[in-house]
DNA sequence: TTCGTCATGTAATGGGTTACATGATTAC
DNA sequence: GTAATCATGTAACCCATTACATGACGAA
């Protein structure tokens, strides 16, 4: 894919979470991972046979067209079944959930488990707050940590029950007992 | 307050959202507002007659105390009452909210009305992006939507409360009919 | 006296945004 | 032909983090 493209892609993907990614962060991103060797322009796709991509087919530019390489499929990989601190906040467990197709069950489960320590723990602390300083503060930051609290623990249940349908061998959703998933290839 | 005990208060009272902030960005940020005028050194406050006052309060070193100024607080209040596209946004509604007390009925609605069309249309985005790509799509990509769907609805339906609390001349909080808001001075 | 905590700062680095600059192509 | 969109990029700026450096004070 090029820039250009990548952007409007992010941007339709991500748009209910964040605001689209600027130019002058985006080049200079490619550059580092092209640099990185993650990366590489294609030159077979200048000659137009993308039959069935994304978006416009027909006339081009002097645009350029990136591939994943091998060395950067495997670093992907490796980011992806890496645990680090990071990995547990609420960007870094949205981006390896996001991936969850692409990885396997042992690591599946011990993100989702090492996420909900991560949130139990901030439950407790926001527990431990709201009742020591219940009356101190004023009912709107009360209903701020209220509201937050809730959330800790609704996403605590959310965790419990992805981490049951992965030991049982189940995908996500609503139905409790399907087959063990077939395997789907990525869009 | 000085820097360091500030960032001790900011480490326990946000530690649930976030790191504690660095000194590399604490004290350039402190310089900053006193430029601007908003704070200034307390030359009072290092004669030690902080009685009550948090934390140790024996003995002190070359400690700068900071005060909010005249101008501060008229700047504060300005940015309490300010509607920018991002005063409703996820963070900048958190900070608006968290300060509610020491805003007017009015801009509390405002801000509280904002939110609530922001949310609405990130969830109606939501929704239209699930129905659209749910073929497409693997079962933990559509999970992670789903989640953030369920998260949207909440939240509208919290912010439609607080709403009709607001207009009805009540604190937010369990109890709907209470006294109209006998005025509680910050702590 | 030495270790831990209090307390303030600077320098290097990284990376994101805004604003600007350029040019090709498409639709009217 | 001209406006909008596609497409790539650079420079200035802002600000956060990390790592480092300093020094006072209290307790063991």
């Amino acid at each position: 894919m090029h820039g250009y493209e990548l952007r409007k892609q992010l941007a339709t993907k991500l748009g209910a979470f964040r605001a689209a990614i600027s130019y002058g962060s985006l080049y200079p991103a490619l550059r580092r991972l092209e640099t990185s060797g993650w990366i590489a322009e294609d030159v077979a796709a200048v000659g137009d046979t993308d039959v069935g991509a994304p978006s416009p087919l027909t006339s081009r530019r002097g645009r350029v067209v990136y591939k994943i390489t091998a060395e950067g499929k495997e670093h992907f990989q490796a980011l992806l079944g890496e645990a680090g601190p990071h990995t547990y906040d609420d960007i870094g467990f949205g981006v390896h959930f996001a991936f969850f197709a692409r990885t396997d069950r042992e690591t599946r489960l011990r993100i989702l488990e090492g996420r909900r320590r991560t949130v139990e723990t901030r439950r407790e602390g926001m527990r431990k707050s709201l009742g020591r300083a219940a009356e101190r503060l004023d009912a709107y930051t009360l209903e701020l940590q209220r509201h937050g609290l809730e959330a800790c623990e609704r996403e605590v249940r959310w965790l419990e029950e992805l981490i049951v349908a992965e030991r049982s061998g189940n995908q996500p959703g609503r139905a409790a007992d399907t087959k063990p998933e077939p395997g789907r290839p990525d869009p």
